[in-house]
DNA sequence: GTAAAATAATACAAATATCGTATAAAATTA
DNA sequence: TAATTTTATACGATATTTGTATTATTTTAC
């Protein structure tokens, strides 16, 4: 955790694979980079995949964390969403699609499933939190916690899209128009 | 050169290699990429050095004819220089470190050479013009040629510089300010 | 339509790169 | 100084990539 060449090793990697992903980026070239040399590497990582693993664990750590603090927080249901697309979409931002494409492409069945389960549950996590909330009545009842699920994910690709974004002035001001739309759809409120 | 098969290798070559570098691009890669069997690859190309060395040579053939167009243009001298330092920003904005890291790291010993000739040979077409515009009267005698070579490689380096760029208000201005510098120094003009 | 040419699909040996481990020297720490 | 960590190097075992050969399929030109 706090070894500092573990940290050198950890944060190069993350350069590299943010850059060109994992398969691209060999062991050697890691401990190159780091100035470590390869005994160490495998003294604190078994191997590739490990590494892999440890990096992903901690960022996803690092965001759940952040959502599962705004989830917590005592405020109104409302603003507790609109926080967590907040944080999804500063998350995303950070990503890095070269890292991402090699788990569905090119990783290890081990590896493709440790971040399939990883990635289930973290959206059961939030499945969770929006099915507690429809019990609290925060939620219209009849609709699907699994359609929510599938939608905050179709508003990232939303918020990306740059022929969308031409509609508007600024990012957030889309982001506004479709965390209103996520919260009221497009009828006006009656009394 | 209008074979639309080996249009679709160089162009998903250039996207691949200005991403990832040459080094961590595989032949098989660019032909699934491509839409192109391996054994079509290798009758247009000998081999993956062959076909960086025609990517290579097409980019920079496009920006010395840019180039040449300036200078041979019926424009007063300062206006080719800014108009060449103009173009020399944007094709380095162009550019891909990751693609000419490997030219330096990662190029067979032939690649390698071929490279250096070939800035050494475009180099040495823009210090020839100088040359005859010092002749010509256009530039103080008094300046080393190679000096201006190596000063607009150090211009670049300073465009691009973004405790630099925090002095100005746009890009554009600290070219101009740079531009200016390059012509004037930093005396008054007394006539 | 057919013949010729171009392209694709597949398999393969050879070359190259990467992995993971063993060992001994050097550097760091306590 | 002794114990521990790190490096440097070498190495066989895998894995990947290369370049070619062969055969089937598609495209092109007539």
């Amino acid at each position: 955790m706090n070894n500092p060449k573990k940290q050198q090793i950890v944060s190069t990697a993350r350069d590299l694979f943010w850059k060109f992903g994992f398969r691209r980026v060999s062991i050697e070239e890691i401990c190159r980079e780091a100035n470590v040399s390869k005994m160490t590497f495998y003294k604190h990582f078994k191997n590739k995949d490990e590494l892999v693993k440890y990096i992903i664990d901690f960022i996803t750590g690092i965001a759940m964390k952040k959502y599962r603090e705004i989830m917590d927080s005592d405020i109104p249901f409302t603003e507790k969403v609109e926080k967590s697309i907040q944080l999804k979409m500063e998350s995303s931002n950070d990503m890095s699609q070269e890292f991402f494409d090699d788990f569905h492409k090119n990783a290890s069945p081990e590896l493709h499933d440790h971040f399939n389960k990883l990635v289930h549950a973290n959206l059961n996590t939030i499945q969770n939190d929006y099915i507690k909330a429809q019990k609290q009545g925060d939620v219209r009842p009849d609709i699907n916690p699994n359609f929510i699920l599938y939608y905050l994910d179709k508003m990232l690709e939303m918020a990306k899209d740059e022929n969308l974004m031409r509609l508007y002035k600024s990012p957030p001001d889309l982001i506004n128009e479709l965390t209103r739309f996520f919260f009221y759809g497009i009828l006006s409120r009656k009394t």
